[in-house]
RNA sequence: GGUCCCAUCGUCUAAUGGUUAGGACAUCGCCCUUUCACGGCGGUAAUAUGGGUUCAAAUCCCGUUGGGAUCACCA
């Protein structure tokens, strides 16, 4: 059976690490089974709405791949895609439910309907106006007073449904508040938009958080009072920041946007996400986003919530950042290196130092600091047991490196260190003790990208000269 | 508080009644090596807890504990 799935986001703000793994889940049973993965916007809260907000949910599904078959800007043929103009339909439905017998019209303001529940006692609010005829009510909302739609529950007993990742819930209809469907500023909620478009547009699956869990006894009541068949449900568990708190944005946690402008890159982030509450059933962890569309196996989701691990995607970063072809990571690299580096090096030796030895873009900056300004550094540093070097003997043998290297002609990785290897062997000392060295006089620092020889070749002659007669 | 859900190394997870409880990240050690990194090899490290059921329980049942969710004219 070929599913149909939505991401349904409401455009609040920029889009959050939990937010993209449900739309990926979305995306891949939709995928994987052949089907559409369609694109709604669900801007019902006028207050909460966020200007660019659509833009930058286009983008992150965009720039991670994740294309959709229907939406705002793509169309499709169950449109319109965005809630707000759909108002009349759910206006339509609305009322029609009222006249099923699935809602009611309610006249309470909001705080009438707030001072007669109390959450502590387990104190519903029991709406006066149930007892309004459906004439009488009917007459108050033609002679124009303010009113909303409240949906009705009158069933006693159990309610009882099945999900995917959870298996069978049972929830007590008692536990189930008539919660407002069309509030009186004529658009709906939620509760009520989403269950008509899911089955306006024939939605197969539904995928949301699981925190929606307690609820879904009440919309498949809807589905029910319509006659309509409802979704198979898809809850998935949250991403935690840590055992106590979900990922948010409100306290500044990572979002999509915010992981790439740190340097990571959108192919492991999304790799990484998907791996945060499922696994292929195999010990394969990389993964692009086409195999997963083949291997993606909804069963195979955890019900636990999962911590959001920096420290695994950092690694997994770092295999994507060596698995790009060179002239890739070449071109992402001299973007990192236009806003630090004003010296001209050899960018692409640079390039080939660093490509093995960061996790992050943004470490670029940091690892290659001493290109562009060698730090102040202590002449301990020449002091090192194994190389056999201190002080004494690392300035014998930056003596004896500065006239063969200003002699090469070959500046190459290759060329400098046969150089060097060759000013050793002609004085009689081990290797370490003229490299190490230089590559201290060159860097400044006791841990480089790099040996000497390396270095000397991003630096160029000219400064490495420069760099090796200071320190002789 | 009522209700619902969850519980395997520090973290992500595998093992759907029988495994020396497996893998990955992190961590530690060794090797490689012009430092570092990459790579290779190895180590430490988990079934929250108490009862059952069973020849056999991480796995099934019940209790306890711990955590999360929900109870909006937000989604």
């Amino acid at each position: 059976m070929k599913a149909r799935t939505r991401f349904a986001p409401s455009p609040t703000g920029y889009m959050h690490i939990g937010n993209l793994r449900t739309a990926l889940y979305e995306y891949l049973i939709a995928k994987a089974s052949g089907g559409d993965f369609i694109l709604r916007i669900e801007d019902t809260d006028q207050k909460r709405y966020v200007e660019g907000a659509t833009d930058i949910i286009y983008n992150t599904l965009k720039t991670v791949g994740m294309n959709w078959d229907e939406g705002p800007d793509v169309g499709g043929n169950y449109g319109p895609y965005v809630q707000s103009e759909r108002l009349p339909l759910y206006q339509e439905y609305a009322h029609k439910l009222v006249e099923l017998g699935g809602a009611h019209y309610c006249f309470c303001s909001k705080s009438e309907a707030d001072e007669q529940k109390d959450e502590e006692a387990n104190i519903k609010f029991k709406d006066p106006c149930l007892r309004l005829s459906l004439e009488e009510a009917k007459a108050r909302v033609a002679a124009g007073e303010p009113f909303v739609i409240r949906q009705t529950i009158n069933k006693k007993g159990k309610a009882t449904f099945h999900d995917v990742v959870y298996g069978d819930i049972e929830i007590d209809y008692d536990e189930l508040d008539e919660g407002v469907l069309l509030k009186s500023d004529g658009f709906p909620t939620y509760n009520f938009a989403n269950v008509v478009d899911d089955h306006l547009m024939n939605i197969t699956h539904v995928v949301r958080g699981n925190e929606y869990i307690s609820s879904t006894p009440k919309y498949n009541l809807i589905y029910e009072a319509f006659g309509w068949t409802p979704p198979v449900y898809v809850h998935v568990a949250q991403v935690m920041k840590d055992a106590q708190h979900k990922l948010s944005k409100r306290n500044g946690d990572a979002s999509f946007q915010d992981l790439v402008a740190k340097g990571y890159l959108p192919e492991a982030i999304l790799n990484y996400i998907a791996l945060l509450g499922w696994n292929p059933g195999t010990e394969q962890e990389i993964f692009s986003l086409a195999e997963l569309e083949k291997v993606f196996d909804a069963n195979r989701l955890n019900k636990s919530p999962a911590i959001f691990d920096i420290t695994k995607l950092k690694w997994m970063n770092g295999c994507y950042i060596r698995a790009l072809p060179f002239d890739e990571f070449h071109k992402l690299a001299c973007k990192e290196y236009d806003t630090f580096l004003t010296r001209q090096v050899n960018r692409e030796e640079l390039s080939k130092v660093l490509q093995p030895r960061i996790e992050t873009l943004k470490d670029i900056a940091e690892t290659a600091a001493f290109i562009e300004t060698l730090p102040a550094y202590s002449e301990e540093l020449y002091v090192n047991k194994k190389m056999k070097t201190d002080v004494e003997v690392a300035k014998k043998s930056l003596a004896l490196a500065v006239p063969a290297l200003a002699a090469l002609n070959e500046w190459t990785n290759e060329g400098i260190f046969e150089c060097l290897k060759g000013v050793a062997a002609e004085n009689g000392l081990k290797n370490g003790r003229v490299l190490y060295p230089v590559r201290i006089a060159l860097t400044g620092l006791e841990t480089t990208p790099g040996g000497a020889s390396e270095i000397a070749a991003v630096l160029g002659k000219e400064e490495t000269l420069r760099r090796l007669n200071a320190a002789a």
